[in-house]
DNA sequence: TATCGTTTTTAAAATCATTCTAAACTTATT
DNA sequence: AATAAGTTTAGAATGATTTTAAAAACGATA
């Protein structure tokens, strides 16, 4: 059985989707499920896993968001050309992105919420819907 | 009476918001404003305009979307991370984006609309809101 | 129109985020 | 242990964008 549940461990979330657990990965994936909802960037995250004494290349820090997000452990977040942030809560939410601090935030519950789906051009079908409020500082 | 209306000439549309009628500032202008609603990067629009014989560099381009969007001429909209897309369409309105080909694409009128606004967080405005429906090929 | 001070453009270098490469290393399997 | 396959890594390469510093264009004015 492959279900992903909660409180499930590193180990076990990594080999549910089919990954090793790698010293790096493991690492890597306690950083970024072990205390809830998370938004960072490559750079963020290799920093704080160097800062935690876990030796880890960049390199790896993207190859395993990749990967993460590949098998839906991870979610991309376009909020800004340039850099790309990933999102550990993959459930269906949206999110404020504060243009002057560069912070990313999940928008709370249903608050938002779309009416109506437009109809979608030919031969295309939906892959995910993002709605980012941007804010700036008052 | 600086209002800027449609049908403005671009040498208008530029004095109106204190930008230098330059001779690329101009060519650049009617290639973005001439014929209805547009999304470009900066490296499609520097070819366009080097195909069409206008000399113009790409750092100029650059500089150009960017001022554009300063004064309200352009709007950016974040779909992927890696390239930024400037649109001419500056109301409120709202994007599919095509992850396998990179289209990006008005959604037609008000098709999707947003329910309540939430809360946004202590010291904050609003600046812009964008929703971006993902899209694949079928 | 010649000149002056300012703004703009430009080519080239620099920067930044990200991906690629190929070698070294781990891990899983016999 | 030996082997094969998958993973990590440093460093090079790439791609988008910005910066730099010098040359060109501009606008105002004498």
């Amino acid at each position: 059985m492959k279900t992903i549940r909660p409180f499930t461990t590193a180990v076990d979330r990594l080999t549910a989707v089919g990954l090793r657990p790698t010293r790096q990965r493991l690492a890597l994936a306690r950083l970024l499920f072990e205390d809830g909802n998370r938004h960072i960037t490559a750079e963020q995250l290799h920093r704080e896993a160097t800062e935690g004494d876990i030796k880890v290349s960049l390199a790896t820090v993207y190859n395993t968001l990749n990967q993460f997000t590949e098998v839906g452990l991870l979610r991309e977040v376009a909020v800004e050309a340039g850099r790309a942030y990933f999102d550990t809560n993959i459930t269906n939410h949206h999110h404020f992105f504060n243009n002057d601090t560069g912070d990313l935030l999940d928008i709370p519950g249903d608050s938002v919420v779309l009416s109506a789906m437009p109809e979608v051009p030919e031969n295309t079908v939906i892959g995910a819907i993002d709605v980012v409020v941007h804010l700036r500082n008052k």
